[in-house]
DNA sequence: TATGAATGAGCATTCATTCAT
DNA sequence: AATGAATGAATGCTCATTCAT
């Protein structure tokens, strides 16, 4: 027990240094986010946040990139009922719609789309790679949905990518200007009506024909 | 005579400090901006910058509200031919879809947008200022004239807000995306690709219903 | 007055530092010595020495530059007496060999020595200016003098190079040994010993033939 | 066995930290010189460095001292040869002056030196105890051998001690010059000359009489 | 008004040393 | 005996801001 503990130990500590990372960035911002704030913040001295990770840029690296990672995992998992094609489509939609603004709006997911774009001037690579992880593997894992379902009959005949990414952009974009950058809580329901609003345009133009 | 140069010569000095303040704040970021930067790059001396405007934080400010007024008299322009209802609608849309693209994708935009965001969380009100000046405002002025579109037939009976804010959506969300967070540029054949692809699913959705 | 004043205090402030980096660097070596207390010791604020000189590695430099050029006049000043050709040599070559001695091991040359040797192998070219403009140019100073007392006749006839490396390597090389590597002060009778024992040596093998 | 090679391995790990500690101290100076870089070197822990040797200052200690009682055990046989009363002295001179020039210029003895020289403010009981060890014991050595040949008139009567010295002076002093202070290399050729030209002057001043 | 100079405060990073295993 | 991990204490350097001219 004690010797299995000892590995964990040092795993914890590094799982906490990466959690307490991404909370000080997220609200102070990269460059105003000192080392010593997270070591704060994570219990530990600072020179133990060097030898986990080993400067403040790979520190950062890290940070976005695992949470890039399980955001990119709830949104993938939101758009998971679509793979059933049968029945009404839209009520699934709309569901799918609901849970996939919810996580945009989340603290996690708006704080690591601020911090990727605020840096991409300096860290580009990193922007793109959040970016890939995020947005773009999600556009993907639609349009796979949507060409499904164009051939099912529950869409038009269309090109299921441009699909996707205006289904998306109908979602997400309404949502910076209603939250001013973020400067604002959104209601749920205010949530809900965009999901409507996006859903009856989205299946005005990509409904079925008839 | 040099007496009337004086405040010409000193209005001069402080449009260079606003425009070299831009420049920088938008190739290094906010915090890692440092004001002597903002001075050799504008060609005075430090404490000359102190002199005209008090301190960082107010230069940073004036700097992007002066910038946001730009931007907004530009994308309002891109919007004006809208206001001609007679004839066909789908060029004039292309244009002023075209244009605003243009607008958003170029520097003084991008830089805008990108330091106002990364600010958010420290200069709330900043950003809501830069925001209502460029993007609501250009989506209410829109709104107005899909109201009159709508009106005359041009567009299908419909809340012209929802249609001015889906209609931007549409435009400028797939750009963030194919710029990678603005780190790639993309061609002006993507754009107007982009641009159709907008109309397209906008003229479905809001088109004259038959 | 005061408009005279203006630059004076900066070169005042500049020749403080300078002397105080000295002070501090001979007492505590390169490597020990933090800006700090370079700044405390000229009594001017940390960032004002970065102002004049622009980082530790300068500051060393000019600082043991400066040294270099003051031991190294008064090394020459030492053995002007002996362009005087006429009247006894040995008098004048005890004068001389005092005087070096003197300043071998006053606390300047000393200090100036150990720290050029000390960073030798971190700053090479520094080691190598620091001993061309004193050991190298005090040999080829002397080595002329001893041209002339050969050709006058006070010496035999001898490569002069050769005699005047010879005549310092016999009164400092024993000076290293007595004060233990400066670290014991040798008494000035002591010094004269020394003096006069590289002097028997030296003029029995570059004494005048018979 | 096992038991037999423990105190072995011990030894031997010993021997390999103080080897790694001159190695690096010889190149990187004693501040400059981390005691991970140590331990690394010699292929260890870094907490086993310090179970061997308390600290950083003792491990100093103890490596300078171990080496310098290397290269004093070195000059020593350089010099054994001139027991040997008998025969022609000078080219018994000339073979212990090119061996004692080679020791001083080797790495080791270059390096001693000048980490004893460069730390001599700091530690000035290991300055003097790694001179006394090395050149005054060389020197005594020395003495003794002159007075013997004083004695059986290979050399005029003299004051030993005081020949050692300047033997020693007219040795290792050029080459402080010539190396330009251990910054460049000093070819065998000018090695032999150097030594030449010490005993010419030497002979001069301390051969027999006649 | 414009500027050369000075400074208080802060921050990333390193290192000798110590625990717990 | 040997080591992976953790930490308190420093240190070089930068920057926003203010004086004095």
């Amino acid at each position: 027990m004690t010797k299995a503990a000892a590995p964990r130990g040092r795993i914890d500590k590094r799982q906490a240094i990466l959690g307490a990372a991404f909370a000080v960035f997220a609200r102070r911002g990269y460059e105003r986010t000192c080392v010593q704030e997270i070591a704060d913040e994570a219990g530990v001295a600072k020179p133990t946040v060097y030898n986990h990770l080993n400067d403040k840029e790979t520190l950062f690296r890290h940070t976005l990139e695992a949470v890039a990672e399980t955001v990119a995992a709830e949104c993938l998992a939101a758009i998971e009922p679509l793979r059933d094609i049968g029945g009404d489509l839209r009520p699934k939609l709309t569901a799918a719609a609901g849970r996939l603004l919810r996580i945009c709006i989340g603290d996690r997911a708006r704080a690591l789309r601020s911090l990727a774009y605020a840096e991409s001037a300096i860290f580009p690579d990193l922007a793109v790679a959040v970016q890939e992880r995020t947005s773009l593997r999600l556009a993907e894992a639609l349009a796979d949905r949507f060409a499904r379902l164009a051939l099912g009959g529950g869409l038009r005949p269309c090109d299921p990518a441009r699909a996707a990414e205006q289904f998306l952009a109908l979602l997400t974009a309404p949502l910076e200007a209603r939250s001013r950058m973020g400067t604002r809580s959104v209601a749920g329901d205010e949530l809900d009506e965009i999901a409507e609003a996006a859903l009856d345009t989205f299946l005005r133009a990509y409904g079925p024909s008839e």
